[in-house]
DNA sequence: CTATTTAAGTTGCATATACAACATTTGCAG
DNA sequence: CTGCAAATGTTGTATATGCAACTTAAATAG
């Protein structure tokens, strides 16, 4: 009778242990709602031209200024390797252009005009689908998920 | 003075419209938090040699039996052509196969003895995996987490 | 000033992801 | 039966992801 009550109390105790022994794959989890979330926002960014991923890294260029690979990298959190191959398709749009370095062996992204009427347009698209996601998922659950994640 | 109050009170009107404006892009955050998990997850499961994308399909095939590879997808929640490519390097380590089904055009997935055998040591990395996840983010922020997923 | 270490990016390899187009095969209408 | 529509998977194409190995260049030790 008692202990109807105290799960919500004893929360970092062996009633939350026990709670999370019932669940399943917390990166499986993760990965079914990335791919609903990115087929969401790739549907309303395809009138775009760009994938989501695309816009990000078109966003993030936009505001941290002409910067070396390596920083954009860190900034994203993502490996060397694949913002490496991530920008090509973007500098092949003419969106971005990698330039020559201070250094000899490094390197600066830096978005283009092109880019920035690119970027413009998506973000429009990005608005749509952002503030959809909200409405299809509940506010308040996105607003979580935003707290869970910081 | 009384606005400090509201926003709790009020959190499915005006004040959360205005959170959720103040918010990053979803999608971007979920992908980073998702590379993140990855990362965590797949570093331990390489002890069994499998990425953790692969122990998920060979847990799946083993518990909802031998089944049809759209039924599968269906269940996971992805696309058939991701199933079909990912089903192959399990297929070719001989951990599942791929039978003729009762129909000439459908197909049988099920899991082999070397499979079960595999999932098995397999299951041992991801119970670290798990709960050392659970430490890492803080079991109650992944029990959240879950909740809002289902 | 040479030799080794460190830094910065790229490439090889393997996998994950999905849309569109395709090939087969059933099922069903007439 | 015949022919068209629906069902079932696979392939083509493009992107995303990361580890390990590699290339080049700077920095530092001796």
């Amino acid at each position: 009778m008692h202990e109807t009550f105290l799960p919500v109390q004893d929360s970092s105790g062996a009633e939350l242990k026990a709670q999370l022994k019932t669940l399943g794959c917390t990166n499986f989890k993760l990965r079914q709602l990335m791919r609903r979330v990115a087929r969401h926002y790739d549907l309303e960014m395809a009138g775009a031209g760009l994938k989501t991923t695309q816009y990000s890294l078109l966003s993030h260029v936009l505001k941290l200024g002409p910067l070396r690979p390596g920083e954009l990298a860190k900034a994203m959190k993502m490996s060397a390797s694949t913002l490496t191959r991530n920008l090509k398709p973007l500098v092949d749009s003419g969106w971005l252009v990698l330039a020559a370095g201070t250094d000899a062996r490094s390197r600066i992204v830096a978005i283009t005009p092109a880019g920035r009427t690119k970027r413009e347009e998506a973000l429009l698209h990005w608005k749509v689908a952002q503030e959809n996601l909200n409405k299809l998922l509940g506010g308040a659950r996105v607003l979580s998920l935003h707290g869970l994640i910081n």
